[in-house]
DNA sequence: TGTACATCAGTGAACGCGCGTTCACTGATGTAC
DNA sequence: TGTACATCAGTGAACGCGCGTTCACTGATGTAC
C-alpha cells in the first residue's frame, strides 16, 4: 500500500526532509571512494535518490557544496579539540603538557580517520577559498571554537603553568601547527609509511619535541 | 617556403624530437593554471602541438606522466638540497646548523616556487602512489640523492659536531620534515597567510626550534 | 651510394561517457481569511 | 473547519562540453646489404 504518507522518516517522499545534509554525507562518502577529484554532484544526488539539479536549490553550485564541507570538517575539527583538551583534568604543567598532547592526537586521529575531509579542508575549496574565519597568525576576530583558537588557548596554559619559555610564545602557534600538520599530511599522503612506528608513537615524539623546543629559552 | 626540412629545432616536423619532456612541461604549466584536477591529458597535447594520441607512444596513460612529474619534482627537491648544503662551506657546529637550514628554506622556497609540481608530489599520483623510493623512515636502499637522504646526512653532521643530542638523533628526521613540510603545505594552501611573517622569518623560526628541539637533552 | 624494408612516432576520426548547469514544469506545504 | 493561493522543493529533459582511450592508418627514420 504505497498510499497515504504516514512514514515520516527514511521514506521516500517529495520532499525530502533534509537534502542540504544528505548531500554533504553522501559527498564524503563519494569523495572517500573516488577522490575530491573524482568528485561529482550528479553522483551525490543520485546517492541520495534526488535529481541532479535538486542539489541547486541548496547549493549555488558545485564549489559551494565543498566549501560547506570543509566549514564543517573544520568545526569539528574544533569540537574534537575541545572535547580533546577537556578529557584531561587538572591544572598545572602535567596536564597543560597532556591537552597539548591531546589535541596532537585530536588532530592526526582525524585526518587518518576521515582523510578526505581532512584533504577537503585544506584544498582548492577549502582554507584558502572559502574560510570565514581563515585561521591567519594574526586574525583578531578569530572564531573561539576553531582548532587554532584552541591551540592558542593551550599554550597559553602552558606558559602560565611555566611549561614553556615567555619569550617563546609569541607565535607558537606557527610550531605547533606547522609539525602537527605536516605529520597528519605527510602520514595521509602515505609518504610517511605507518610501518615504521605507530602512529600514536610519531604524534607523541613530535609532539614532545614541540614541547622542549618552546621549554627552552633563547640563545 | 614551407617546404623542406632544414631546421632542426622549435620548427614543427612530424617526428617531435622530445615529446615526453615537451608533454611533462605543458602538463606543468596546465596544472599550474587549473589545479590537478582540472589536467587532462588532451590539453597537454593541444599545447604541445600534437595529437591527443600521441601521447600514448609514451606513457601508458594519464596517471603515468603524472607518475613521472611527480618523480621529477622529487629528484630536483634533491638536486636543490644538494645544492643548498653545498652553498655552506666550512665544518663545526654553525655549519652545520646554517646547512640544516638551508634545506629548510630550499624546501618552502620549492613548495611556494612550483606549488603545482609541489602539489603532485604529495597528492594521489605522488608519493604513496607512484614514488619507487619513497622516503619511508627505514627503508634501507633509500636513493643517496633524495631530499629524505640529504636531510639524514645534515642530521648526522649536526649530530657529530655536537649540535644536537646523540639520544635524539635516531628518528629526528620525523620532527624535521614534519615540520618544514606543515609549513609548506599550510602556506601553500594558505591556510596561514603569509602576511603575518615574511616566509623566511618563518622558515627561520620553525628550522630553530626544530634545532632546539634536538638539542635538549632527554628528561 | 642506393635501395628494401622494419620500426618508430605520429595522425585523425570515432567510441561512449559523465559532467555542471539551465529551464519550464509540478507536486507538496503552509498560511490568510 | 474549509478553501484560495503563494511559496517551497522537487522533477526530468535537454544543452553543450571535454574527457580518456582505441583503432586503423601513414609519414619519417634508420639499418642491412
Amino acid at each position: 500500500m504505497p498510499s497515504s504518507g504516514e512514514m515520516a522518516t527514511d521514506r521516500k517522499r517529495y520532499h525530502h526532509g533534509d537534502l542540504p545534509t544528505a548531500l554533504k554525507q553522501a559527498a564524503v562518502v563519494l569523495i572517500a571512494q573516488h577522490g575530491v577529484e573524482g568528485f561529482s554532484l550528479r553522483e551525490a544526488a543520485l546517492a541520495v535518490g534526488v535529481s541532479p539539479s535538486a542539489a541547486y536549490r541548496h547549493f549555488d553550485d558545485k564549489a559551494a557544496l565543498l566549501g560547506v564541507i570543509a566549514q564543517d570538517a573544520f568545526r569539528e575539527m574544533g569540537q574534537r579539540f575541545q572535547s580533546a583538551m577537556a578529557s584531561v583534568r587538572g591544572s598545572g604543567s602535567r596536564a597543560a603538557r597532556a591537552r597539548f598532547m591531546a589535541q596532537g592526537h585530536a588532530y592526526v586521529g582525524f585526518a587518518l580517520e576521515q582523510p578526505e575531509r581532512f584533504a577537503v579542508m585544506f584544498g582548492p575549496y577549502g582554507a584558502g577559498a572559502t574560510m570565514p574565519n581563515s585561521a591567519a597568525c594574526d586574525h583578531p576576530g578569530l572564531d573561539v571554537d576553531s582548532p587554532y583558537a584552541s591551540l592558542s588557548r593551550v599554550l597559553d596554559e602552558l606558559l602560565a603553568a611555566g611549561a614553556i619559555d615567555s619569550a617563546r610564545r609569541p607565535g607558537a602557534e606557527l610550531l605547533a601547527w606547522s609539525a602537527i600538520h605536516g605529520l597528519a599530511t605527510l602520514l595521509v599522503s602515505q609518504a610517511l609509511k605507518q610501518t615504521a612506528l605507530p602512529v600514536e608513537a610519531m604524534v607523541e615524539r613530535v609532539g614532545q619535541d614541540c614541547l622542549r623546543a618552546l621549554k627552552a629559552p633563547l640563545d
